[in-house]
DNA sequence: ACGAATCCCGATGATTTCAGTCGGGTTTCA
DNA sequence: TGAAACCCGACTGAAATCATCGGGATTCGT
């Protein structure tokens, strides 16, 4: 079980656009400069946009920030809008299982998914650079 | 963010095993009878014996069981088995992250790494039996 | 008005992982 | 001795992942 580099990059990116968010719109080639490839970083924030995390402004001098608080963005989200919902098992959500109500497998990844899901949703980026004690 | 099939699969046979644990080794055939391909479960059943989670007797009446008793085996160690250990970002776990210890996304790996592993290591294939609530 | 900066977006290509099959081997029971 | 069963490495086709490419659309500053 592992993350693709989709939500990687792009929890980066939401960081680095939260230190900058007193600071006006951020270009691309600014954001990308964490040694992250330009192009696929730009798939990434149109993503985001779509989801509703960042603005952009087009143009000159344009870029992209933070559509909210950063306490009101949080892992979750970010890892929502880029990689889809989480989905341990097609099982415990299309409920469509062959196997019954009944198998105990399918109450395991309906219960693991909601954990996960609650703890990716209680980190926000500004508890992130607060470096806030996670426990 | 998804489990395989690898870990889905075991687990079913698992739980199979445990419902059947008075009842002497279980064939192959009759494990893939949950509409799991034969040949593939093989595969699993091996990496969950080299895991030490199932012995097998080889040879005619042989078959696979549970190598402990069914609390003393957990989804984590079933996952870990088949789909080696979770791992949300190398930067966690190798710890040679590009962009040294104070990254603030490294801590969240981390964090994460931990809780989802505390949560798949909690759940023993009897408390699924049981149907225990989970909560 | 123009050019540079910048975002937007669909198509394409390379690489890797996944899911499953195949074929042959070994062990054990009756 | 033969059938039942596990053991195991190699292989394959399909899909997902990780990007790159190329062109288009906006906007700013002069």
């Amino acid at each position: 079980m592992k993350l693709s580099t989709r939500g990687k990059y792009a929890l980066y990116a939401m960081v680095y656009l939260a230190q900058k968010a007193d600071e006006g719109p951020q270009p691309l080639r600014a954001i990308a400069q964490l040694d992250l490839p330009e192009q696929y970083l730009e798939q990434l924030l149109g993503s985001l946009r779509k989801a509703g995390l960042v603005t952009t402004v087009r143009g000159a001098q344009g870029g992209y920030q933070l559509a909210k608080a950063p306490d009101e963005i949080t892992v979750g989200h970010i890892i929502d809008a880029t990689e889809g919902p989480l989905n341990l098992s097609e099982c415990a959500t299309d409920g469509v299982c062959p196997r019954g109500g009944d198998c105990p497998t399918r109450k395991v990844w309906e219960y693991l998914t909601n954990s996960i899901n609650d703890l990716l949703y209680s980190i926000t980026l500004k508890s992130m650079l607060e470096s806030k004690e996670l426990k």
